[in-house]
DNA sequence: GTCCTAATCCGAATTGAATCCGAACAATAA
DNA sequence: TTATTGTTCGGATTCAATTCGGATTAGGAC
């Protein structure tokens, strides 16, 4: 049974407890921070900690909050100007933008960004990285008209990454905004596009 | 000091605990599974299942690493007639076939894939992926001219996705192969081609 | 100023899951 | 058979999360 901060104190160990949050993150790790941990860099009580939070969860919980506040916060003042922009510069404004709210405060955003998105088992991904790759290889050599392409490793980290997590994502969810035979085909689309835009890029010089 | 099974009955046991393993996560999730819930369901004692692995963790990465082989499994002896397809028809099979794994045994690599990207916090992306719908359709307002592209949902979703995830593991890459600015211009040019190649398919109907 | 109440803070005690360990139980070899 | 090594087991231990009851403080009433 948390309870909501009234007095202004209260509100301020809130703060200090999410605070504490992405301290320790960057100091012990996810699982390193235990309640101790977040209290002590808080300059708090355990028991105190537990008086607004339910649970260590809710402390994650808050901290996430934060961050996603903070990109939407980041966002919608940009939203008018993004909108008369040319959309590839569009895009690339709203990437440097979102990177530097990522690295803001040595990382920390980023830190619990990577661990909502599970960068734990990065390294482990990587034989299935690596056969994808493997296969980009061998179908260009297939396909020489394609060798052509600039990019080819940077389409393809972004083709592997985005796809992999666009289709696990997709099939995670309940209810779904779109069919899975809708986001085949545009993946599909996607790629096809991509080559067809870069080769043309290239002819076109 | 976890040991390597050597007999027959020992290397059946680590396999009823990584089999168990899948079961309890589609069970009880992954917080809610206990050594001890697995090592009920592998039919095994909590001792034994520490003489192989070293701690719940280990677990999960055995777990982990069978999602991973079998992936590899499959995309290996598909290489060389997904190599001499139309680029989007490999795409496609690849990704049915890719579904069809996650799927298998009623989503039990699709429940680990899940949390090994952490869906845990599905719900709480929804205001960063809002905003960034809500700027697509301002986008669109502004700019009549792709209005006419079909698929706009699709394409966004994909967009978003693949991009914040590629993004986020890319920042959080130690020893990246590629600069963050050739990822930008990658997603940039990447937009760019589906914008162009999706308006180029609806003209030339 | 004093009093009172609710809000806030605290940390020792409790709880429960992860992990360890040593005894008991198979397999294998000599 | 006996010795040796591999395997299984579940009670004992450890450690972090959470609870609880009391101490402390803010802020309004008088």
């Amino acid at each position: 049974m948390p309870r909501k901060p009234q007095q202004q104190r209260a509100k301020a160990t809130v703060d200090s407890i999410v605070e504490a949050g992405f301290i320790c993150l960057g100091r012990y790790g996810i699982e390193g921070s235990t309640t101790r941990h977040i209290a002590d860099v808080a300059g708090i009580g355990v028991g105190s900690l537990y008086e607004y939070f339910a649970n260590k969860h809710e402390v994650m919980d808050a901290m996430y909050q934060r961050v996603v506040a903070d990109v939407v916060a980041m966002i919608q003042p940009l939203t008018p100007q993004l909108v008369k922009m040319d959309i590839r510069e569009a895009v690339r404004t709203l990437l440097y933008d979102f990177r530097e709210l990522l690295m803001r405060d040595d990382g920390r955003y980023l830190k619990y960004a990577g661990h909502a998105v599970n960068i734990a088992h990065r390294d482990n991904l990587e034989p299935i990285n690596k056969i994808l790759m493997d296969l980009v290889v061998q179908y260009v050599m297939h396909h020489p008209e394609v060798m052509k392409m600039p990019n080819i490793p940077v389409m393809s980290y972004i083709v592997i990454n985005g796809g992999m997590f666009s289709v696990i994502r997709h099939l995670g969810e309940t209810s779904p905004m779109i069919t899975f035979d809708q986001l085949a085909e545009g993946l599909v689309d996607m790629v096809g596009h991509i080559v067809d835009g870069e080769l043309r890029k290239v002819e076109t010089i």
